[in-house]
DNA sequence: CAGCTGACGCCAT
DNA sequence: TATGGCGCCAGCT
């Protein structure tokens, strides 16, 4: 894999369904623990027909972050239907319980 | 080559 | 628990 976006690009993709998993965790498997930012923006760069399921991933409070695709559009909602759509279910304060839909490190991609 | 930006994380209040 | 500020790394201009 040449090039940081290329690895967690990847990860992502090894995610399984009904399991999110963090920009740190995604991070430190791509060989920088504090790269966590890169990884956004990282997601953020990647072709539609891509495949990789970037609703998966969210911050470290399990929370999805407000950020703004390359069309400016919000897709905050959309990432939370996918999710209910997969199983995953958000608190009242619009969280994801990471110790039961957090991926356990190391089930991605063989 | 230097500076800026960004889907974040962690610590201090 | 919620908010604010600083630090980090990779790409782009």
């Amino acid at each position: 894999m040449d090039g940081f976006f290329r690895r967690v690009h990847g990860i992502v993709a090894g995610i399984p369904p009904g399991r999110v998993m963090t920009y740190g965790q995604i991070a430190s498997m791509a060989g920088s623990p504090r790269a966590s930012r890169a990884v956004g923006y990282a997601l953020r760069a990647i072709p539609e027909g891509e495949d990789i399921p970037w609703h998966r991933v969210v911050n470290a409070r399990g929370e999805i972050s407000p950020r703004r695709t390359l069309q400016g559009d919000d897709d905050r909602i959309l990432q939370r239907v996918l999710l209910e759509s997969e199983g995953v279910e958000f608190g009242p304060s619009g969280r994801i319980d990471l110790k039961v839909f957090g991926t356990l490190r190391g089930q991605p991609v063989p």
